[in-house]
RNA sequence: GGAGGGGUGGGAGAGUGGCUAAAUCCAGCAGACUGUAAAUCUGCCCGCUUCGGCGUACGGUGGUUCGAAUCCACCCCCCUCCA
């Protein structure tokens, strides 16, 4: 059985080129991950997410132990089987909810108490929960459970905030080598906000435990892309050359180019999809708004020489239509040409690493997009 | 012809003497969204503005009053019922 394993294909200064293999197939890196955080990318079929090029998806634990149960995903086959998309599967652990959702719960030092959005019930979440519960999904690379604090924190509050998270690494690992299946992996997450000294201990405890992967946590959490590019510049250089480093959430398309240049190797971002729905389309000249009133009579698809059916065979004016009328085609066609646009975006700094021109890709990408990459 | 009801900002529709440039919703115009409580949220939405304000406004005209979308008179228009 193919054990999951990271195969460094190029480099290009700090940028790598690679290929993550997992039992469900290969990764290619660098790889962005569209989210399918409650059993689904919404807005979108699974097929047409794949035709994008998306060679793996997200999926979190809070929500769905939330709804509709890991037991329940896990009595109906698992969570690949449940929403129909058979390739390597992401969960996070919850992490990111500590702080979205954390006017709803209690962190302690056992784990994260949570009443539940939907409908007030109470769910303990500790590391060895979180665990079990990716590991009922039966998501291909789990996530330890962490505190996710947002920026600005204090040193000393970042300091515990993510020696606590430390703490949770060693016990997720412990679970995760307890209810784990063969070809499973669990990614330790590097916290310490946008503080050196903290992101230099928590990476050098993480790799003393050891993961087959690293996470970048807590950022893009408002620090600014420039911060961001700061903490990255004192985070990626330390991190083990031959694990894959997931930089979590992350991003606009500049995030992502420049985060690549600095030896990042995987995505994930709610924003193709999400801002999608809410009008937004990344082309190859930046970032529009289709509702706005100067598209109204545009009769140009988004991209006429795209192979991407939502970027190429719908016009402009159709899509502003379709926003106005509230059309649920709207949103599934954004959110489609959006993943697609962002698919692209990876094959070209794939292909721009294996050739040794990332330089060049980047001055044509901030040339085309008029975006800051730094 | 008679009786009754009503005319408020692009639309619907509150408001019956000062707290009203006028609630609320819709439409319109922009913006935001980063490990998804999001098909959501925010701002603008009479004109001008140096964003502090200033000027005009609630069918029309004329009154009452310190003050009127609100009260009075007449006129115009719309709706319902009766003939």
């Amino acid at each position: 059985m193919t054990q999951f394993a990271f195969t460094l294909n190029a480099t290009d200064g700090a940028a790598r080129t690679g290929v993550i293999t997992t039992p469900r197939g290969d990764i290619r890196t660098p790889a962005f991950m569209p989210v399918g955080t409650a059993g689904t990318v919404k807005a979108m079929f699974p097929e047409d997410v794949r035709a994008t090029g998306a060679d793996i998806i997200l999926g979190n634990t809070y929500h769905l132990m939330l709804r509709p149960g890991a037991e329940l995903v896990a009595a109906q086959g698992g969570l690949h089987k449940f929403m129909n998309w058979p390739r390597p599967i992401l969960t996070d652990s919850g992490g990111y909810q500590v702080m979205s959702l954390s006017s709803l719960r209690k962190l302690t030092e056992e784990g994260v108490s949570f009443a539940s959005h939907i409908d007030g019930s109470k769910h303990m979440l500790t590391p060895e929960r979180s665990i079990e519960i990716q590991c009922l999904l039966g998501a291909d690379i789990q996530m330890q459970l962490d505190e996710c604090p947002a920026i600005p924190i204090e040193h000393d509050k970042a300091s515990a905030s993510m020696r606590l998270s430390l703490r949770w690494a060693e016990r997720s690992k412990r679970a995760f080598e307890e209810k784990s299946k063969p070809g499973m992996a669990l990614f330790g997450i590097v916290q310490g906000a946008n503080y050196e000294d903290l992101r230099r201990e928590s990476l050098e405890r993480l790799m003393e435990i050891g993961f087959p992967g690293y996470s970048i946590g807590g950022l893009a959490v408002g620090e600014g892309r420039a911060e961001m590019f700061r903490v990255l510049d004192f985070t990626t250089p330390h991190m083990d050359g031959g694990r894959p480093r997931y930089l979590m959430g992350v991003g606009k398309p500049g995030d992502i180019v420049g985060a690549v240049a600095r030896g990042v190797d995987m995505f994930d971002c709610v924003l193709p999809t999400r801002a999608g729905r809410h009008g937004q389309a990344w082309t190859q000249e930046g970032a529009i708004n289709i509702t706005n009133a100067r598209f109204a009579d545009d009769p140009e698809p988004l991209d006429p020489s795209s192979d991407c059916p939502a970027s190429r065979d719908y016009s402009k004016a159709y899509l502003h239509h379709l926003f106005k009328a509230g059309e649920y085609l709207a949103a599934m066609l954004l959110s489609w040409h959006n993943l697609h646009y962002y698919q692209q975006l990876m094959a070209g700094l794939r292909s721009a690493i294996s050739a040794g021109r990332l330089a060049g890709f980047i001055a044509e990408f901030r040339a085309a997009t008029g975006e800051e990459v730094l």
